[in-house]
DNA sequence: TACAGGGTGCAAATCGATTTGCAAACCAAA
DNA sequence: TTTGGTTTGCAAATCGATTTGCACCCTGTA
């Protein structure tokens, strides 16, 4: 391996010199800048990343936690998080937090404090639906961002307008007649999930659909409970069939609208659906879905922005909160 | 910041004792170890990572190389062998490949070039589409697995069985009794899309299907181009329309077989489908999929097993090429 | 000539671990 | 008690970079 000191010798300067010559500081000549770069072309010098880091103490490394990397709604958002940190020069760690073995909030602990010792520079994690786990949040002693609806204020946050968004979609289906509406929602262990329970639930009240038509699901967010949400239906509600059905999530539509039309359903002359999700794939779904939600995309780019910002742009204040409305697209499907 | 000299001092005893103790060597007695370990715990010393990748010359991360995140197939093997490199105690850094600006065989090189210097121990990557990246993978200095057709063997290679298994299904489509088929095709930059081709154009000939009934179409991929396929179909072949399309991939598929139920028509009804390819979101679509392939899953959990056996195994051989045989499942679309 | 001051470059300390070579301690056998 | 061999522990070198404090060389001005 070659390292400053060979560049050094070959450009007969010290390694202070290689070094600042590097790193452009001003503090040398153009022409000794010359002499340098051409002994560092000559030999292929690359400089060696660790040794800098210990030095330094920066890793240029960001670490991005989602609790499934199957789910479209988190590998959009590594997407868009590797694609705009990659911007900044920084090197993405990916750790996937459902870890085999389940969710018990020991397990979950140890797992992230093993992240946190690898010497990551920041954090970006997705929700994580583990009681407990909101308030060990605050614990993590380096810049982190968590996107999701978290309770507490203790680290940078990022979120959609959930209860907003889902209030805003069961108005829309009260106005549009609807008598009989069924909800799919999350798991009420997911903070998201309730704000989007809540949300529709109460806009569908105020736009004054009678509590006991509105019929109540709840799933897992993966798409096989969208399946069993419709087997239930089916089966507890065959007599008095909602006209709708709004999935809380991505996932449980796709398991869903497989279940409605295995039953030989069809999308929307027999049964509407609609979904609170804005993921890109959503817009692959035949009928297209009528939808309403913030691509996960722009929650990543924001939680970049934000963690960069204390990261690079010296910002040292106390944590901030950020809300992305959500906007609705009208499809065929409701 | 804790170091390795306070936990020492601690315990009284050298850096050299602590060192041993946390790295299981035998040469320390039982109540030394103890007696370290209860300073470790107290002061909750964590070894600083960077000191011990400069140290040992080895970082334990692998980087992990795809073309496009997104792509359910890249999202599978992403997923798949993060958790199976997990299990080893290696992190996982992820690339995008294909960088905004394009798909320059200049920049191509320069990226993997920067990758190299990240300092990491081993690199798993996909298969990209570049004229001349086929030749350039052999000069990687590091532990590689090149996930895909490769034509060279100039790195340990896992591939699918992606000639055969065209070729069985297009047999098993003219045996069905279709007489007029189209092909849509991946790019032919990439070998894994004529490879493809060619096995689905061999089955269908040795099937009897004469060569002017097959229809072919060369696309991106990507899904926008497997609708732009179905339009091609409509416009170009109306007056002798196939009875059965096949997809060389999974979002080609998606994208095909929204167009064709936009354009009205039912499956297999109106026109049959099949795909090649086993990701598990093929199993959300319906009517269910006709399909052949290799899970990507299974790609990454071999490309990870070869590539361990390279870092630990000791394995020091020349390169090895696997293939992983596809398996067919019939589903209501053809 | 002498001096101030800006521009350049170097020697050496430092980051936090691992590892080599050597020495002390211990034990059993002679 | 001596000898030989095995444990156990330490001091110091090392990995490859960054950075501080100091010295030197110019040039322009008093």
């Amino acid at each position: 391996m070659v390292t400053i000191s060979d560049v050094a010798a070959r450009a007969g300067v010290s390694r202070t010199t290689v070094s600042h010559t590097i790193n452009r500081s001003d503090r040398v000549s153009e022409g000794m800048r010359v002499r340098v770069q051409e002994a560092i072309d000559e030999l292929g010098y690359v400089p060696n990343t660790q040794a800098k880091s210990l030095r330094t103490g920066k890793t240029n490394i960001i670490a991005l936690l989602v609790p499934d990397i199957l789910n479209p709604t988190f590998t959009e958002i590594i997407h868009a998080a590797q694609r705009s940190l990659e911007g900044f020069g920084k090197d993405v760690m990916l750790y996937h937090f459902d870890v085999p073995g389940g969710h018990s909030i020991e397990r979950t602990h140890q797992y992230l404090s093993e992240i946190r010792k690898k010497g990551v520079d920041g954090l970006i994690m997705g929700d994580v639906g583990l009681p407990g786990m909101y308030d060990a949040i605050g614990d993590i002693p380096i810049p982190s961002v968590f996107i999701g609806v978290l309770p507490n204020r203790k680290v940078d946050n990022v979120r959609a307008g959930d209860r907003e968004a889902n209030s805003l979609m069961a108005r829309y289906l009260v106005e549009r007649g609807h008598k009989r509406i069924a909800l799919v929602a999350g798991p009420s262990a997911y903070n998201s999930a309730t704000a989007r329970a809540a949300g529709f639930q109460q806009g569908a009240r105020e736009a004054g659909l009678p509590p006991e038509a509105l019929i109540r699901f709840e799933g897992s967010y993966l798409a096989p409970s969208g399946e069993a949400a419709v087997r239930w239906l089916m089966k507890e509600h065959r007599a008095d069939p909602p006209t709708v059905v709004h999935f809380s999530n991505y996932l449980m539509a796709m398991g869903g609208i497989a279940a409605l039309q295995d039953h030989g359903l069809r999308i929307p002359d027999d049964i509407a659906v609609t979904v609170y999700g804005r993921e890109h794939v959503v817009s692959y779904v035949r009928p297209r879905l009528t939808r309403i939600g913030t691509p996960p995309s722009a929650l990543a780019q924001r939680a970049v922005d934000l963690l960069m910002d204390r990261l690079e742009g010296g910002f040292a204040g106390p944590a901030r909160s950020v809300v992305i409305d959500a906007q609705m697209q009208i499809g065929d499907s409701a």
